[in-house]
DNA sequence: CTGTTTCTTGACTGATCGGTAAAGAAGAGC
DNA sequence: GCTCTTCTTTACCGATCAGTCAAGAAACAG
């Protein structure tokens, strides 16, 4: 047996990257070995197709990111919680360090109506974001934070589709001002349904 | 001379559609061929090439999409308008005779950082609707129906975001509830800037 | 009807895609 | 040292991509 050359975990990083700033199509296979320093056959033996690949991708973005945001949320005070998730949030889109956007926002309008599978996949990181402010936003109005009248439901779909338009947004140049001016101010609009 | 078999209005309708519904790589020539009925010559007979097909694709969705939306803001209430546009975003997201989601949002996500020219395009498309908000809020203020301290930039940016956002979520089936959601609540946020 | 111009049709090009087969090279166990 | 296994390298496959060439077919002008 034959030790690989290389360090898995850095080169599923590398592939992640890859992914997040080009997206599934744009990323081909030669773009990848590029990117990491391997060759094709070395990439199809550790990881199985491009499709694996782009699991391996999502699950590592899911296990920085998604995990890193829902995390923010887990505070007894709604107001901190959203202003600590949205800093966040904007803090991932605007790091220099990293591509720009997010890798579900990207995949999502790439893949939704093409590939069952990898769709699937996405739509179930989505679920888990709305489901995990959902929860929250539910344990706040069982701890009276929150009106007795606001609903969960309803306040979740608001805070994730401002965060997909801050990652679309994110992506062009000129958009990343209008992300860094939307975050600040989007968590004071919740302060209407606090209690 | 012999003229075309083919209405070249109802042809662009059909381009603008396709490239809507699958994005810009995902929709090849062939794509565009089962679409409008026409051979692939004919296609480029007519319209140049790929590039240039997109180009009037988002000339038509400006002027069918973009257009409606800025529209509902030339209203004296900006809390009404508002809500019109707002209304009429669910509308087009959730037309079940069109491609769901926006072109505009796919294909920044497809482009932005991958062709130049395209890029630009389509930043310029969005700059418009920017520019078109903040100057909807800056009349409401010139007007005293918005508080002076409110920042009509700001406020541009969080209907932006909001925008995108509900382009995105609108092409999966489970967001198109979180859409209609968003879209009748986001509106009475804005009621705190009010004057 | 004839000639000419344009549109249409179908075959084709070179490049690139994801994926694979079969060698060559390097480490571990003995 | 040798052998066996695994990784690495290189070449290749069929499919598909955007775009082109060169004929054939149809409409206008005279």
């Amino acid at each position: 047996m034959r030790a690989a050359s290389f360090d898995r975990a850095e080169v599923i990083g590398k592939i992640t990257d890859t992914f997040w700033e080009n997206g599934f199509e744009a990323t081909s296979i030669q773009v990848l070995e590029a990117a990491t320093g391997l060759k094709r056959q070395s990439l199809y033996n550790a990881f199985g197709n491009k499709d694996a690949m782009f699991e391996l991708a999502l699950d590592h973005y899911d296990s920085i990111v998604s995990q890193r945001l829902l995390a923010t949320l887990e505070q007894d005070d709604p107001g901190i919680a959203l202003r600590d998730f949205f800093t966040a949030q904007a803090a991932i889109l605007l790091d220099a360090d990293k591509p720009s956007g997010c890798l579900v926002a990207g995949g999502q309008q790439e893949l939704a109506n093409r590939d069952a599978v990898l769709g699937r996949r996405m739509g179930g990181l989505i679920d888990q974001q709305h489901d995990g402010l959902v929860a929250a936003f539910e344990r706040w109005q069982a701890a009276g934070r929150l009106a007795k009248e606001a609903d969960p439901s309803t306040l979740a779909a608001i805070v994730m589709t401002q965060v997909r338009g801050q990652a679309v947004l994110g992506r062009s140049g000129r958009g990343v001002e209008l992300v860094r001016r939307a975050s600040h101010e989007v968590p004071k609009l919740f302060e209407r349904y606090f209690a």
